[in-house]
DNA sequence: TATGAATGAGAGTTCATTCAT
DNA sequence: AATGAATGAACTCTCATTCAT
């Protein structure tokens, strides 16, 4: 998860600006990790990098659109490696594979980063929409696989809508508790109340 | 050791140090509620509320401790209002009240404001711990409240413990979806929302 | 040495001007010592005697103004002490002990302000008047002892203007080393090394 | 996180860090020289160097580390001066040589700037180590030239050590007296005096 | 493509002084 | 005589951005 921190200084290397790209979003990560979103800026991004300011400048319009990337990679990271999880298994084992990708220590950052970000009053409408995008595909992916459920009897639910909504919030919730750390909610007790509310919403007593 | 200016002091109005402390809190939340936490500086503030520079300083040592002191009063205020709608009523009823008194359009400022300086990075320890004392709180009043009602005979529910941490998870997650507006969920709809929790979660069908 | 630091706050006194400005000056002094003067400001001297800022301005026109009177008197109550060993004595015996009083522990913090306003740059012309005539006065107390001692065929010496110029600047220079600190010269070295001075130039050998 | 400006560029010189440095630190000089240390600051540092502000900004951590590396090369300086006129003569032409250029009008800003920036608190811990250091190095060589002298049956002196002290401490005492110009005395006075001290001090008279 | 010295507005903070009370 | 809230210019330092090389 940690970019290695290569600085040669003597002998600097030309990049096709895609790459030189990356690692410079990979840098700026690396920081806003480490210290928080304002405590990230120009000069701390180039030396992490390993290039000077100037390099920076060229190739991004601004330090927000640097910020704006980063943001933009870690989401991609995180929703994939989810997704990942999710393929060619049955609705319960699904959900369960994604609750216990939700919260781990990989995605602390990720999480952690995120909503740093989108309360700094950095982003700008574009990236608002690719969020809010993305916040769809993601709500549409767990009903999909409540609504699989359903048609299969795996689950037995009155109103897939409903518990959509239920179980997202819930997610959100539970990070911000676990990031929180106060009244201390550790990851696995965030995982296990997840897994309990599928028991209790979708999987009732077979006798009732 | 250098020579100062003259004063020209026009209509300068006094007030006790309390007094000013509390206008120039006042106009810091305005200025926050406007443009964001990191829209706001020392020389913003002093002129939204109409004295100089100096002024601010003069009352606070940093403009960190007037944020913190913003932070803490809008939070105040949120939960005293909250809590006002609670006293001498029925747990099912106040927890009505308490659902009702969440989300309205008074209180998307104290959320907004609330979650931004969360993750800002300007809070400090003493702040932090004042926080999760505050967070505890609202957890102890939700858990007495579903307590009572179990009691009572108004609430069905197995564990208390369980329901509380739900509950609690899911106004934050709520309160999360209805700020971050996408995919929009309206102040109306997450009452709603946490109103049909409470039924399914602590008023089951009375045959059962 | 020290003045003490009391600070009622609830039952503030009336004092006459010239007591005011008396306990004012004694607070500056104290910090002065402790801080050096730049560490010394309006606000910190109020503090210290207890009393407003408001009123440390109504009492001097500036803070130059507590400074030079700081000075003025921490010099006037040093050469009072020094005048005081040498009446009524032989000049042999003036000249011991004036050099036993010049430098000790409590003079440390008289040479050490001396030096730091002298250099400041807050020394203004009438303070700077002041300060030569007392120097001169210094300067002619020592040639008068010394003259004193030639004629009483005490001391036996060649050119008395000569002698006092180098006992004036090897006072000077043995109290920069002093208090300078490096390479270490105590002040009892540098008493010792003027009472050598003193039988050197003014008592050779008897059979000469 | 905030826009920031264009740059006009008119005609911008752009240096070597080294250079610029060096160039910065003239300008600091000058100002010191002019107005005393308390009369220089960053802004007009930089008007002086003909740089903006955050040019200075960029070269120094702080305006504390310009005027130690100010007082630096002044005091280098004027020991190179020193030192330059000693080399392969005999101790007695060195000591006359010496004494010649310790007070030239000259070095009167020398003497002017090391006593003040000593007395400004500005100095550091590193900055003092290094002074002391060369204080050391100043006591050594006059040492060195009187041993010599001893040696070489120039000069008769019973005790070396106890001379070099008082040579050094009458340097520093009758600079005092003469930068402080009052009773005045003139660079020409002071060499004068050091003559007759050598003389009285290390070549008595032949017969005795 | 890469550099890094240069920029300058603006940040937070200090502080001697004023003046209504 | 004493207060202390208020002032505002001036301070040092930051930093995203520019541009000649």
């Amino acid at each position: 998860m940690k970019t290695p921190r290569a600085v040669p200084a003597e002998q600097r290397v030309r990049h096709p600006t895609e790459v030189r790209r990356q690692l410079i979003v990979r840098a700026a990560l690396d920081l806003m990790a480490e210290r928080g979103i304002s405590g990230v800026n120009a000069r701390e991004i180039a030396k992490q990098a390993g290039v000077s300011p100037g390099t920076v400048s060229y190739h991004f319009a601004s330090v927000r659109e640097i910020l704006a990337e980063a943001i933009t990679v870690t989401i991609e990271e995180y929703y994939a490696t989810l997704t990942a999880g999710i393929q060619q298994r049955t609705p319960t084992e699904a959900l369960r594979a994604l609750i216990d990708a939700l919260f781990t220590d990989d995605t602390e950052r990720h999480w952690r980063l995120w909503f740093e970000y989108w309360w700094s009053g950095n982003s700008d409408e574009d990236f608002a929409a690719r969020q809010a995008a993305r916040y769809a595909d993601w709500h549409a992916q767990i009903h999909a696989i409540i609504a699989a459920g359903c048609d299969a009897d795996e689950f037995s639910c009155a109103d897939p809508d409903e518990v959509t909504v239920r179980f997202v919030a819930l997610v959100d919730g539970l990070a911000l508790q676990w990031l929180r750390g106060a009244p201390s909610l550790t990851a696995e007790q965030a995982r296990e109340h997840l897994h309990r509310f599928v028991v209790d919403s979708l999987m009732p007593a077979p006798n009732s």
